[in-house]
RNA sequence: GGCCCCAUAGCUCAGCCGGAUAGAGCACGCGCCUUCUAAGCGCGGGGUCGCAGGUUCGAGUCCUGCUGGGGUCGCCA
């Protein structure tokens, strides 16, 4: 349970008393009444603005309003405290023993610790890498990944019923310069001298394995066919190689994608001629010329009759093509049949996960969005931005023309899906991010991904010691009330802040706040740490005093619990002990 | 030129649905220290939240305009 939804409920309880007694009118839009954490220390254990929010409604002044809601919130178990403070807050402290009580409440709960239902199992579809399927995936991918993954984590852990999805984009024109590109290489395996891969044609080496195999399958079979008759059943062979090696690269990194789905075989259903007829019939199709882009236009702009779809009727700025002029379907048309179609399959909220470069896309996705679903699904998408990778602080040159590129399993290889996954959430999606390989792995403060897990792993140390007491044991017979520093009831306020950061972050679609708060809760706890180094009577273990103690275990494994929980979310594997 | 994102301490970045005296790490300065786990620890100085208006009891947060950086710009996915 949310500490301090759990007081909002009683506050609002207690409004609810006040408006019988006849000290607040009834009927009162209690909404925007907040109680969250003070960010001074002095202003208590929590804070609430209620006597300046309802004060207008009461027609009263919150600084008159407030005492009197303070004299009833007195009157509540466990709170020791209330001041009517700065222009109408009411600051609450609760006992010791409140706060106390908090860890048994963890570890009874365990790694389930912050789990909620706040999310009322509504379906979210999550959908990120989507990658397309021409190669394996590089380290750019590692951002939209993780990101993805842990915020599909989140979303579960608060609540909602979850989809992984992966959208393959094997319709294009791509797909096919894969297939030429895989052929002339199934040429090679052959036997023939091929020489310098011509210009619009993937490069790679990776292709190579997928030419032996084609040709330890089929033989010469495809070597005198035209290419109307070779090329469908190359590419599609590709593809097939390319995901096998894509997916085995996602497991590596941990990232758990449930539904891998086909933009071809969409097509290939009909599923966009459904969307568009849907379209045309609520009458958002029509044809027209496009007005040319404001300010600086195209050298070879000219007006030209176009399919085009209502988006401005959305949100959008202009209107988008759904036809290519040979008739095709744009990638967009395709699109919209794809969120078409995960709504079908009963998301309602739909998250994309997206890189920088398509941020143009936005608007008018989430205009198809809003359409063709009626308003019945939102669309929100997340921008990753770039990823620098830096070996000891020199730029890692990358390019794809000379085949250069740094793969996401050679990343992986190098320093740990660990590792990889906790630096990605380091910084908010929508920021630049440098990943440097010395110091992502170097075991120092200023790495965090060694700062939190060595948290951790101190806490297990001390729980090994002690001969690993178990989190029942400590829970029911542990004296907490013997964690009475100010420092420990401080340590305690941020564990009992992890369910009300899981609400929050997974409401905000924000994964990267579970590492910022583990980072801050490792930097409590070494904190504690460090004052045992001076004052032995400080530490955990205390020698003659049982009961202290068996207190301190009791912190320690709720810590360690903590730590645990979060790194889960984030999908990374909490250590016993570091080595170097 | 249109649209989107970003701008917070010397540097790298947090900042919740608008809330009280804007935080952390690094760097810098001073002091301490040889370890229940092995990253040393503690304290301190440092800010016109890009600029100018607006809304509000209250703005880093919302709105408008501007400046600077990045992305993108009619059938590439």
């Amino acid at each position: 349970m949310n500490v301090f939804k759990g007081f909002r409920q009683q506050l609002l309880a207690v409004l609810g008393e006040m408006a019988g007694a006849g000290e607040l009118p009834g009927g009162l839009d209690t909404s925007r009444v907040a109680v969250e954490p003070p960010r001074e220390a002095a202003h208590g254990d929590v804070s609430t603005n209620a006597a300046m929010v309802l004060a207008g409604q009461a027609k009263a002044n919150p600084r008159q309003l407030a005492p009197k809601i303070a004299e009833r919130l007195k009157a509540l178990p466990g709170v020791t405290g209330v001041e009517v403070a700065g222009p109408g807050f009411l600051n609450l402290r609760f006992t010791p023993e409140f706060w106390q009580a908090q860890i048994a409440v963890i570890l009874r709960a365990g790694l389930a610790y912050g789990d909620s239902d706040a999310g009322g199992g509504l379906p979210v579809n999550v959908e990120y890498v989507s990658a397309n399927p021409t190669g394996p995936l590089h380290a750019a991918h590692a951002r939209g990944a993780v990101v993805g993954d842990a915020l599909a984590n989140l979303l579960e852990k608060a609540g909602f019923a979850v989809t992984r999805e992966y959208y393959i984009n094997d319709a294009g024109a791509q797909v096919d310069v894969l297939g030429r590109s895989a052929y002339l290489r199934y040429r090679e395996a052959l036997g023939e001298s091929i020489g310098e891969i011509p210009a619009g044609l993937y490069p790679g080496e990776y292709l190579k394995e997928v030419g032996q195999v084609l040709a330890a399958r089929d033989g010469r079979r495809w070597l005198e066919a035209l290419e109307s008759e070779w090329l469908p059943a190359v590419r599609d062979f590709a593809i097939d190689a390319i995901m096998v090696g894509i997916k085995e690269d996602l497991t590596a990194l941990g990232v758990g994608i449930q539904v891998f789905s086909s933009e071809r075989a969409l097509v290939a259903a009909g599923a966009v001629r459904a969307a568009f007829d849907t379209l045309t019939a609520r009458g958002l199709i029509y044809e027209g010329v496009l007005e040319p882009p404001k300010g600086k236009v195209p050298d070879d702009w000219e007006p030209r009759p176009q399919t085009l779809f209502r988006a401005t009727q959305f949100g959008d700025d202009v209107d988008r093509p759904l036809r290519k002029s040979d008739g095709s379907w744009t990638y967009f048309a395709n699109d919209i049949a794809y969120h078409l179609d995960k709504y079908r399959r009963g998301a309602r909220v739909l998250i994309d996960v997206w890189g920088a470069d398509h941020g143009g896309y936005i608007k008018r996705m989430q205009a198809a969005t809003t359409a063709i679903t009626e308003g019945g699904a939102a669309l929100d998408v997340k921008i990753c931005q770039l990823v620098h990778l830096m070996d000891n602080g020199v730029p890692v040159k990358m390019s794809k023309r000379a085949g250069t590129f740094v793969t996401l399993r050679d990343v992986i290889e190098r320093v740990g899906a660990d590792v990889v996954r906790f630096i990605m959430l380091t910084r908010r999606n929508d920021q630049t991010l440098e990943f440097d390989f010395a110091k992502v792995t170097e075991q120092s403060k200023d790495n965090p991904v060694f700062y939190v897990q060595y948290c951790h792993a101190r806490c297990r140390s001390v729980l090994r010691h002690a001969g690993e007491p178990d989190a029942e044991m400590l829970a029911a017979e542990a004296p907490l009330d013997r964690l009475s520093s100010p420092e420990e009831l401080e340590l305690i306020r941020l564990l009992a802040g992890w369910p009300r950061l899981v609400e929050a972050a997974a409401e905000a679609h924000e994964a990267h706040r579970v590492a910022f708060f583990l980072y801050d809760l490792a930097a409590g706890f070494h904190a504690l740490w460090n004052r045992g180094k001076d004052d032995t009577t400080l530490r955990f273990l205390v020698e003659g005093d049982p009961g202290l103690s068996r207190a301190r275990l009791a912190l320690v494994k709720a810590v360690a619990t903590v730590i645990a929980s979060g790194l889960r979310v984030i999908g990374v594997a909490p250590v016993e002990e570091l080595r170097s």
